[in-house]
DNA sequence: GTCCTTTATGCAATTTATTGCATATTAAGC
DNA sequence: GCTTAATATGCAATAAATTGCATAAAGGAC
């Protein structure tokens, strides 16, 4: 259970809501985790009522109070002992490439027209993070040397994206042939 | 859900047992799809259940009888009918990058162990993968023609290996840095 | 001769994740 | 003026995955 850990090390980052989290897991920290809106919230109040996180309430006038919520001392220990405990590798699951697996059943057009729309989200997504790069990049040193960390998990983004529209286009021809 | 359709995939390409779906997630296929042996099973049965599949059982001495599925017409059809179908992008959830993300909070030390001990992982497999290769390239002209689509997602497993540890190289040297 | 790994399967309990539904305001587009 | 997207949160039901436990024999290591 590692959503739990990734909302740790966020809100280790910056103070942030609900809303804050999906906004990240939906972008810069998306390419290698995601939830749902429903998840995220639910685990904020449970890691809330554990007490590793804690919470201020900012109201505001007709809209819902926004929860801002933050890392607490106890959740600090808690994300230290989890950083410091080694895992295993993360288990993957890609359903495109099942389908490949079994692409005798399909016809070229179908697959072709598949990895195309794929290619496609693969190209915007490595787009967004080369613009993400172009930020660091601009950061005076010292905002480099904080950002250190995250910008190593930017870089596997790049170059994994990257990677894939290689092989897509290996894939592309093979298929055609 | 795409266990359920893996399973499809995999008994298309011929009749398997359980155990025999297990290897292949742990070996060949581990690259994209994963399951614990108790979902493979419990799946099998409701795949069973809703006559997608078909049941022979191999008596065996002393063993627990040998269970072996085998595709049916019906679950041809829903194969077929989810390979038409367009998906979305599968979601990736790796703590080891989140971990990392939240490097500041560890040990330089801690931080190239874990490192080192993915990295180590990542090469087996890619060894492996290149094996599985090798093979393929020594079928005769038809076999491979059978292969082909297989053979894409094995090209995929190893453009991402072989991405993986080249980044693994550049997040070394920055780690140490 | 005992221990460990491999073969071969499964149930039950719990934890996680998804899907469906629900609310309510602001700001921008047309 | 009307619709759509973005902001901001959440409950409830269902589905899927994990963890724990369980059995049982064969074959090799030491």
């Amino acid at each position: 259970m590692s959503l739990k850990h990734a909302i740790l090390v966020l809100l280790d980052e910056e103070p942030s809501t609900g809303y804050d989290l999906m906004r990240k897991f939906k972008s810069s920290v998306g390419y290698f985790w995601n939830a749902k809106h429903q998840q995220v919230y639910l685990q904020l109040k449970k890691l809330n009522e554990e007490g590793l996180i804690d919470l201020a309430i900012q109201a505001q006038y007709g809209k819902p109070d926004k929860k801002i919520y933050s890392l607490s001392d106890p959740g600090k220990q808690v994300l230290r002992n989890w950083l410091s405990t080694p895992i295993k590798p993360s288990k993957t699951n890609d359903a495109f490439l099942v389908k490949l697996y079994g692409g005798h059943l399909s016809s070229k057009e179908e697959l072709l027209a598949e990895l195309a729309r794929h290619r496609a989200a693969h190209t915007k997504t490595l787009d967004y993070l080369l613009e993400l790069e172009q930020s660091y990049q601009q950061l005076p040193a010292h905002q480099k040397d904080k950002y250190q960390y995250p910008y190593l998990t930017l870089r596997k983004g790049i170059i994994g994206e990257n990677a894939w529209l290689e092989w897509a286009d290996e894939a592309k021809k093979e298929i055609k042939k």
